[in-house]
DNA sequence: AAAATATATGTTATCGTTCACATCTCATTT
DNA sequence: AAATGAGATGTGAACGATAACATATATTTT
């Protein structure tokens, strides 16, 4: 028996209508449930439909109609799992109002991101939600996309244009919560890991170490705060469980060693502890240490880790609403902004200084 | 100063034609660096898709060229490093080869299965990697499409079609090895989490648990093999650490409880690990346990543990080749079919019984 | 019974691109 | 000098679907 090369092209309006014995402007009619079509015709259209296993090509549809009834995501890292609930929670909104959803990964790279983007409005979706750090290029292509007229939602991403909401966890006050917690101990020497002071300046999470600093009256100890350096026109610098330990390596071998740190991630924070526990020191009661993110892992790492949670759920679901609306709309909008708070997550890797 | 409607309808080709003082053909001749342009024409054509910030329609262009350069990717959980390390290869190659990935997830529904591979299939994409269990609707959709002419390939799904690819790891040998390093250490009454006899039918891992007791010449105890009830037409049945929680507090409650399990996947043995601990008893000194597929947390669960691990990255690249193959060829393909190797990792959570 | 309306279907043009073909110019070959 | 062909551009149709309009019959209203 041989392998027959059935790779027949799919049935279109067409084929359905010549079987069916119709225009193909019926069989439109039945396939979308619009217009007037006698129960006759619809029997013998739908038997034709079935029959020829007719799909209708979505690319014909969204070519004549000027929408895709798809909407995209784009993601940095989907290993993340702060991004798989994300995903999550927008999928769980936009499928149930009939949107599809594709999603794209730009692995932390701005040519990426922007690769994302166009791979997205060439297809012509209907909105795009972006969920990718802050860069250079990359919010110049989402200024020019939203003019061509995509409509844009940013999650936790640092971005201002007048015709885009926003939806973003309070990560300044969660830096800010973790490192007063770490005050509130009686820490005075507490590093940050992650970014440096130059390279942080639009990292809210250390934004927030700084104030709870300064609000406390205690010194910023340009020494104490490592990191990689941000390079905003190209790696959106996501810091990773090597990097907290490089980090923390450098912080360790320093004449005067802090006596708790503050980790960008928890990803950053294992690393750290990964290098702490090298060194022959315990924590808490050598070096406290405090993550953000509260990712699955935090609870089984030893010990377990103390860290900032943000609302990934209800970040996605409002960013989602607001995308929908936007698409929706058709009188101009105003940008929405919202700022959840995050929590602080008190477990046991932080404790007094002895 | 108001923020005036500028969603002008982004440009056409035929727009970008008239400022350039060309035909549409031309533009498109310029676009795609194809047949006879002068120098000159060139250079007032890009002058105009500059002016006008001109994107090709790709909507427009798959459908007359009947293919979109693009390929989808479906994923059960997102959340799942697995998933995520597989995205990640396979995007790495289909990206370098100048094609578009779209990823969508089922969330492990059968249906949502069968709504992501229409989404997909509806947009013409030119293939598909699909990397979710296997289910019955799910399948049948899927000779549909393929006889539709849609390039398919699997990744570690049970699914036989003539022409679909297929990837895997040979997880009947990792559950085989998993099992006869407990075997090897001692173990006599080894227990099974994640599914039960009847419901595991499937699935390999338990396959090649029971595998190992037979060669062994170990009894199988059927109220040691436990786990969420496989149900082939809905839920494709994945196992979470709330299910290994719930499953390990079945066992310990038996008259003759085992002295090592084995755990379908990492989050479930997680979960056990936490009605271990909660029931008073140590790991690995009263009951040994090995979970598989060494998610990150595996390192960090205390003990360490022990699992298999499954060679991800090669499965996503593998996979991407084989589709790609598939969509340039023209000539009629025979089915490819790899399985690649598991491997054992011994950490801290298994040792001989006392 | 004439007019108005609801029901049922067909025709044509169009969405933005590209393919196949046609045209025209100009340099090269015989 | 006529024939050939490469270079440069244009024309019209088509991809598959649908909006807008047109037509035709059946049913209701006045």
């Amino acid at each position: 028996m041989m392998a027959n090369r059935n790779s027949k092209k799919s049935a279109t309006l067409n084929d359905v209508a010549k079987t069916a014995g119709v225009t193909s402007m019926t069989v439109s009619r039945v396939v979308n449930q619009n217009g007037y079509v006698s129960d006759e015709t619809r029997e013998k259209v739908m038997r034709a439909v079935g029959d020829l296993n007719y799909r209708p090509n979505r690319l014909a549809r969204g070519l004549k109609q000027q929408r895709t009834d798809t909407i995209g995501l784009v993601l940095g890292d989907i290993a993340n799992p702060y991004a798989a609930e994300l995903a999550r929670a927008i999928r769980e909104i936009t499928s149930q109002r009939g949107y599809n959803l594709f999603i794209c990964i730009s692995e932390h790279s701005a040519k990426e991101d922007v690769a994302a983007f166009d791979s997205l409005a060439d297809h012509q979706v209907d909105g795009i939600i972006v969920a990718t750090r802050s860069n250079k290029i990359g919010n110049e292509r989402l200024h020019e996309m939203i003019k061509r007229g995509v409509s844009v939602v940013c999650i936790g991403r640092d971005f201002q244009d007048e015709n885009a909401d926003s939806v973003s966890a309070d990560a300044l006050n969660g830096g800010f919560q973790a490192t007063q917690h770490l005050i509130d101990l009686g820490h005075k020497k507490i590093a940050f890991i992650g970014a440096t002071l130059a390279s942080g300046k639009n990292l809210k999470r250390l934004q927030g170490y700084l104030k709870a600093l300064k609000d406390n009256a205690l010194p910023i100890d340009e020494r104490l705060v490592t990191g990689k350096t941000e390079d905003d026109d190209d790696s959106p610098g996501y810091s990773t469980e090597k990097l907290g330990y490089e980090a923390m390596k450098r912080l360790l071998v320093l004449p005067n060693r802090p006596t708790a740190v503050f980790a960008r991630n928890d990803f950053t924070a294992i690393g750290a502890i990964n290098a702490i526990k090298e060194a022959g020191l315990s924590i808490p009661s050598d070096i406290s240490i405090v993550g953000f993110d509260d990712i699955p892992t935090a609870v089984h790492t030893s010990p377990a880790l103390t860290t900032v949670r943000q609302p990934t759920r209800s970040q996605g679901s409002i960013a989602a609403e607001y995308l929908l609306k936007r698409i929706d709309g058709n009188q101009a909008m105003t940008r929405e902004e919202k700022i959840l708070e995050c929590e602080l997550i008190i477990r046991s890797s932080t404790t007094s200084p002895k």
